[in-house]
DNA sequence: CTTTAAAGGTATGGCCTTGTACCATTGGAA
DNA sequence: TTCCAATGGTACAAGGCCATACCTTTAAAG
């Protein structure tokens, strides 16, 4: 009989099931929501959201709870609210980009921020994207979803420096939905947008972006291909280019 | 430049990220942490849960809110809550277990109650654990972490049929928790608890339980010799086995 | 120029959740 | 026997969140 513990390594028996069943009221998790939405890039700067009353139905809540969150991301200089037919939430672009080289001040004091949660973020970023992408080779798309990922690769091929991550998020989104788990896909795009947090400190340079490009390139073909291997390969070692990145930075 | 869909096969570009805040009101969710105390067997039959501050205080929430929850987990005969000094929430002994062949009607009902969330548990489950499994074997445990994992697969080598699917659930933790993740252990836990309930329906026989123990030691020999390809396969192939179990009393 | 539809803005009443304080019960310790 | 500390049980007031209804603004359409 295994003891209800109390006695191995002192570890907390209830630590995975006891966490707070919230991460804050209503209100916190709604601008999580939200802001989800434009550091994915899902609404591209200068685009404006879906009207409150559909976004508010959609994300469970009333619209008074919904408009509150705007508020807070309307003096935050992240959205701009215009009234009337036509009007809406705009998303604005983000304060100018950090200096080529702050030398990583600002990103480190965001990691500070994320404290433990650091790690936590990134070995979850791995399992994720890597199951997501075996998963997927597992039932190669085909047709119009097959369509999709090739579009996206050859947009990311072409994409300018300022829309590269925003074309990046969107391949690795779409793989994580094609895995046929929506878990998966919720899941990381909540861990993505905390990593494009860190990323956009970091100046973007043409020779890593070729490499990925490279990588991405390698990544659909196995996934189209069907090879599971290759493709949680792909995935994997395109991972470890940027957690190297992100850890270069912070050391 | 890619557009906001609207186009491509008529896929929601928001999917991932617009899903309700909240699966539920405080006290809903608090009910499922409770279940999930007890469906993963953390806190065994005849036991108690932790005192009412302390689980409130654990998860963030209001003691009064707490109540209602244990007060509904009461009423459905989970849990007997006796008054006084040493008193608690005990955990009770669950429903008569499925006569032997029911064929699978009770199973049939809950699936159908989980609806799509079904495979997509099942997926969930597996990027989860494989993914578990290879970071662990990244970094092996050793001193007192390796002695847990042993420990624990010893527990499940000798665990008599009623207690061995609380001692395998525990196993399968351990493993989830050493990845190093606290999100992975977290998500994990939310996920077999489902996947227990589920199971529970189905008689448990000598000969697959043989056979799991078997994939439990290469399990836990190939994580602790920080072979992470066995680790991955041996993870892999016994979830196929739990998998197909399940697939096939549902076929 | 007027109309109109789609969007944001505002107000009210009710339920849910919380924080805090205190009461009641129980079994062991003194 | 008496006391005590741990644990569940209850009450009340404040704040959060919600559903609903209605008002205001805006720019395209006619």
């Amino acid at each position: 009989m295994i003891e209800n513990d109390a006695s191995g390594a002192g570890t907390d028996p209830y630590a995975a099931v006891l966490r707070p069943v919230r991460s804050g009221n209503t209100f916190e998790e709604t601008v999580q929501k939200v802001l989800q939405l434009v550091r994915l890039g899902l609404v591209p700067v200068g685009e404006r959201l879906p009207p409150e009353r559909e976004l508010a139905e959609r994300l469970q809540i009333s619209r008074v709870t919904l408009r509150e969150a705007l508020k807070v991301l309307q003096d935050a200089g992240v959205l701009e609210v215009r009234r009337g037919r036509y009007g809406g939430a705009f998303v604005l672009a983000p304060a100018p980009a950090p200096l080529v080289s702050d030398g990583g001040e600002e990103l480190r004091r965001r990691a500070v921020e994320l404290g433990d949660r650091l790690e936590d973020t990134l070995l979850f970023r791995e399992v994720l994207e890597v199951g997501a992408a075996e998963l997927c080779a597992a039932r190669p798309p085909s047709g119009a979803e097959a369509e999709r990922l090739r579009e996206l690769l050859a947009a990311t091929g072409s994409a300018s420096l300022a829309e590269y991550r925003r074309i990046d998020t969107r391949l690795h989104l779409a793989v994580a939905e094609l895995s046929g788990s929506p878990s998966v896909a919720t899941q990381y795009a909540a861990v993505r947008a905390t990593v494009n947090e860190l990323l956009d400190c970091i100046p973007l340079l043409p020779p890593n972006l070729q490499h990925s490009q490279r990588q991405h390139e390698e990544l659909v073909e196995a996934i189209l291909a069907g090879d599971q291997g290759r493709a949680r390969a792909a995935m994997r070692q395109h991972l470890a280019g940027t957690a190297a990145l992100l850890r270069g930075f912070l050391a």
